[in-house]
DNA sequence: GATGTAAATGAGTGATTACTCACTTTACAA
DNA sequence: TTGTAAAGTGAGTAATCACTCATTTACATC
């Protein structure tokens, strides 16, 4: 649990301690680093568009990198925080009786996030490849503890009889598959067409439903 | 028409006329762009790593840029060679005659593909958000073609009433988002487990079944 | 061996990069 | 007003970069 504290500190630091200038400078890196990526971006740049003189973005940070971690490490805490509850189980089943109910406000719960944090959150999938150090983070403290939650989660609703017997990794993934297909169709590759979002969660959550739901006469 | 036959002369004339020498250098491009990103390798770097004069890949290539292009637009054109046959729904129906048995084929198809392919595929989704031509063609050759496509399949197998009344692009995305997760999740997040691909195909195919195929009785 | 051409080399070029540091400006306390 | 710390500046630095081009090497032909 200490390793979620520290990321929560850092998140919450980060956010309150930051003069206007350093502002402009984390604005500007930001929009660079998604559009053209980290490498491709000198620091010349970013203080050209932040409108601050190059040795002010070193007093800040110590390295380009550290910027970068500044920027994406906090993003990566703000991830799995609908998902470090220990006791998720008790708590949802306060309030989400199926399977359906719990993904569709999954769904909406992760759409409102990526409106707040599409940028950063493209910077992120865009320099995890090319930064060990982040994809570790990512995979440990990310990655593996999603795929437990949501497998946990998969074993008590089929618990419940709500979900035919596969493998419960199979579900998780087939499930996150298709809501991150429904995320990156809709905000990234499409994002200019006009969504109805209710109806599009409603149908995928139908056909997620259809494929893992345990339906009665069947 | 046009386009695919200038696309697959690049991709027969790359092969078949590399030197020795143009050979390594395309070799240690391909590894080290998958491995640090095409900003982040520095021809001197690669000329290092193939064994030859940095000015021998200057030779060959008139730009760094063009070494990248040389690698990533053939394998983009093998990305949508399934894609391609115009009257691919007579073809098919002489082979497939459920979405099912489409399904199938096509997962196994592109695994071929990907266990081929796996490194430039790779260096392709890294660098087409830093590029815009990359991005633009891949939108406008790959992405719409294989959508289209597709979505002209689902209308076939809806007609043939194997795939319930839902729009035809959700379940184009829906099929896809499955396929495209397993695949990821199989080749890129956890290649070294042991895998056993006709099992996890067969369960993926059958939840993609369950979730909008047409059930007699239902 | 002489000649010509293609392929390869690597020193060099001008530009760019992340970062330093001496100096200036700003903010604040006494 | 004075003094000090913090914040900000921008010229400069050593290293790196994509690329050039004079030279060398390899090879074929006569």
């Amino acid at each position: 649990m200490s390793e979620e504290k520290d990321v929560f500190k850092q998140l919450l630091d980060q956010e309150e301690s930051l003069t206007e200038k350093q502002q402009k400078i984390v604005e500007a890196a930001i929009e660079m680093f998604a559009e053209k990526g980290y490498a491709a971006t000198s620091t010349s740049q970013i203080a050209k568009k932040a409108g601050v003189a190059e040795g002010t973005i070193f007093r800040h940070y110590k390295t380009k990198k550290d910027l970068l971690l500044s920027i994406v490490s906090p993003a990566m805490a703000k991830l799995i925080a609908p998902f470090v509850i220990r006791d998720i189980n008790k708590v949802l089943d306060a309030k989400y009786e199926r399977y359906e109910d719990f993904l569709k406000a999954m769904i909406i719960n992760r759409q409102e996030f990526l409106k707040d944090n599409m940028t950063v959150f493209k910077i992120l999938i865009q320099e995890i490849p090319f930064h060990p150090e982040l994809k570790e983070q990512f995979k440990e403290h990310i990655a593996q503890k999603i795929f437990d939650k949501f497998t946990g989660l998969v074993e008590y609703y089929k618990e419940k009889g709500q979900i035919v017997d596969l493998p419960a990794p199979a579900v998780v993934r087939f499930s996150a598959s298709s809501i991150f297909g429904l995320l990156l169709v809709r905000y990234i590759f499409l994002p200019e067409e006009n969504w109805n979002d209710e109806k599009e969660i409603e149908m995928t959550v139908q056909m997620i439903m259809n494929g893992v739901g345990q339906q009665d006469g069947r």
